[in-house]
DNA sequence: CATTGTTGCAAACGATTGTTTGAAACATAC
DNA sequence: GTATGTTTCAAACAATCGTTTGCAACAATG
């Protein structure tokens, strides 16, 4: 593929109307009209319209994956022997999303909720896609979650790992309505690195909490303060 | 409307098919044929195919939301003066769900989904619909995380809650596939209920969280252990 | 009996979808 | 110049979408 002009055009604007309506609400009129080419375009140079979903995570997805990688290299070569801590492994990948060079200034924030609807819009064909292409960087992961909570059991940390996956995914999808009602409510402006920084620490706290399983708090005794 | 057979197989399989594969994913062809009534069916006894999906929530969120309020009247009387901890006031909404009626066993994790999708899908009539019906109970819920979390700024208890919501959402509408994953790979059993009870550690803990953004990690001295 | 209002049904409606076609436009090489 | 391979374009394709229509089936009421 030599890289036209036209991919590009069709990339960008592709990204930015998944992002805003979802991938099945967003025909390929829209996007060839708002990139000024052709319909038949996304036809000849991606294939169909699955190859080009496909084509805009692999934009954003390949390099990152290789900075996320040397990340955990850096990590892992400054900690020694001793396996990283929650904290550090929970911002690495943060920080590694955030330090991503973006196309704009929103590249961030679009590409996060393209990931937030990767999960939730049953793309069959997306899943298998990440999965197939991401699956080294996104075990390492794992491993090293593993390794920074061993107080953890495996199941506990299996749900945890999921409801850490789930505020994530879910914020990060929604950032921009959520950062306009924070705004029309309080007057207060958010970035993308805001929020991630915000998110870090809940996060590291609910993976560490004491009781794995509620203790229903009844009448007379309260559960915690 | 006098509630016929039609209108509640309709119903029936529209929330299945909405959960499994999403709002436009789903034709109104799939629905009438799961259901066995005629296409026009649908157009006849909800006037329009946003109008089904509008009753879809109604169903369970009607009972549902009086149900919520007749717990929170209850919790508050408990508690009398003082106001509910963080760890009651999360755990009489997950009760209140866990303890709805549900028409299958499938029947909650079914509607979390349906939750999720109707945050994450842009489908602005359901957005308005749902704030226009359930104002009032949600409303209620905000206030008591407000009184039992005085120590956050509201920024950022909003967006904790916003975490919250996604972990919650998240996890309940992947449940089912979340808890197949785990028999395979660790072989043990789940019910919807243990999920919830391991949800509202990690919630409390998260909204707990003593940092509000994150301190980064440097080279030499590590954050937290 | 006839009348009326409700529900069920097959068929069609116009609109929109992703995809394909065949020719025109273009650049590059001989 | 001709020839070749790539890219663009308008037009059409078949399929599917939500919705509407006209009529049959039915029960209830007079």
């Amino acid at each position: 593929m030599a890289q036209s002009e036209t991919v590009d055009r069709i990339l960008d604007a592709a990204e930015e109307l998944f992002a805003e309506r979802g991938f099945s609400e967003t025909s390929l009129r829209m996007i060839t009209s708002k990139a000024k080419v052709n319909l038949a375009a996304v036809n000849y140079h991606f294939g169909s319209k699955n190859a080009l979903i496909q084509a805009v995570f692999a934009r954003f997805l390949t390099p990152f994956s290789s900075t996320l990688d040397r990340a955990f290299d850096d990590l892992e070569a400054r900690c020694g022997d001793t396996p990283p801590t929650l904290n550090q492994t929970l911002w690495v990948l943060t920080e590694s999303a955030i330090r991503m060079p973006q196309r704009s200034e929103r590249g961030l924030s679009i590409f996060m909720r393209l990931l937030g609807l990767a999960y939730t819009q049953s793309q069959g064909h997306l899943r298998k896609f990440l999965e197939q292409q991401y699956s080294n960087p996104f075990g390492r992961f794992m491993r090293l979650l593993k390794e920074a909570t061993p107080q953890l059991s495996a199941v506990d940390r299996y749900w945890r790992i999921q409801f850490m996956l789930g505020a994530t995914a879910f914020t990060m999808s929604s950032s921009d309505a959520l950062r306009d009602i924070l705004h029309n409510k309080l007057g207060v402006e958010t970035t993308v690195q805001e929020i991630a920084a915000r998110l870090v620490p809940f996060l590291a706290a609910g993976m560490q909490a004491s009781d794995p399983l509620m203790v229903v708090p009844s009448l007379g005794k309260t559960a915690s303060g």
